[in-house]
DNA sequence: TAACATACATACAGATTGTATGTAAAGGTG
DNA sequence: CACCTTTACATACAATCTGTATGTATGTTA
């Protein structure tokens, strides 16, 4: 059979970016060996130095691939919404449900920071939740007449709470008790 | 020179720590080799062995004495306030003023929980400064007439955005602006 | 002071990472 | 299509690093 070489790096990126991905979510980061990897996607060391720099990168590529999935499903989410303040609570709970997605909290909230540093996570993931739930709060506010001297640090503590939310769900919290508090936190700072 | 057992015991598990904490803070746990840790303490790596199970124990007893410190420091500032909403505030005045040492957000907010596991950070740290903001909150609920069926969600999200907040302010952030954010979230979920 | 326990140093085995080198398949050019 | 270059991988290697096993000196107790 005959393949082309883009084929050929796209579908072994994925094999490996899949095989690493279960392991690190797994056992994580640091106790999941690149022999360990390769062995899963049944083909050599030689492969994963191939298409990543190291180890770290391939950690890299899959954080940033779960966070465009995060992003995209929060974007259409929040999309059709009425008004601004369901808008921004739909997309909290696009959020959940793309961080109910096993493995997604360790890799996106544990392990990426601590291993890629908060700074390097940010850029990886441009157009990340916190620039979405920004975004919706300037409207909110906007709408109701509160001003916008905040916006940064409102957008950036909610954005933590929102990710405290999805490590506690995932712990056996209630998502309901979760989403309610959520909103009324952006409720009582919403008013001038 | 002649010194007890418990005397050398005690200084070598200080010297120790305080070597792995300089290293750890300033190259990452993973990047911190054992032979560098001793080496800056001046000992060799059976010191380090025999008083800690593995690196990890090691990194584990830093970051257990840091949390400890944060909250002496979150609980002297709480105390003595008048009324509860004060307390809380100051509380954070606290937390944050005890965040500002060098390198504790990396130890406690961004390594201590990939590395040890969120679970096994919050039992170490039993005292911890989610624990007052939670009794905080429960009397400053009581006094408004609010019901606390949702405190222990308010006092996670709450203790994430401290945490942000700490993150925000080392990263350069005003502090007076997180302050603000953080008490207007507080009074926005205080009223019935 | 004899016997034991504790505090540390040294030596070793296994595992892991990144690199260097080798080989086969794909892609371009006359 | 022959030839050469580049890409995709496999194999081999060197340097670390971790945890343990063992050895030795110092403190502790009877």
């Amino acid at each position: 059979m005959r393949r082309s070489n883009q084929e050929r790096s796209g579908s072994m990126r994925l094999a490996l970016m899949a095989a690493a991905r279960g392991l690190f979510v797994e056992k994580g980061y640091a106790d999941t060996a690149t022999p360990d990897i390769v062995s899963a996607a049944g083909v050599t060391r030689g492969a994963l130095y191939h298409h990543f720099e190291d180890k770290k990168a391939l950690f890299s590529a899959i954080v940033a691939e779960e966070a465009r999935q995060v992003s995209a499903e929060i974007e259409a989410r929040s999309a059709p919404s009425t008004n601004e303040r369901d808008a921004i609570l739909d997309g909290a709970r696009g959020y959940f449900d793309a961080m109910a997605v096993p493995g997604r909290t360790r890799l996106l909230l544990l392990e990426g920071p601590a291993i890629l540093g908060l700074h390097s996570l940010q850029d990886i993931d441009a157009e990340n939740a916190e620039g979405s739930l920004k975004a919706g709060l300037a409207v909110l506010f906007a709408a109701n007449g509160k001003d916008a001297i905040l916006l940064d640090a409102y957008a950036q503590l909610l954005s933590a709470a929102f990710d405290r939310a999805a490590l506690a769900i995932e712990a056996g919290g209630r998502r309901d008790d979760y989403e309610t508090a959520i909103a009324a936190l952006i409720d009582g700072i919403s008013v001038k």
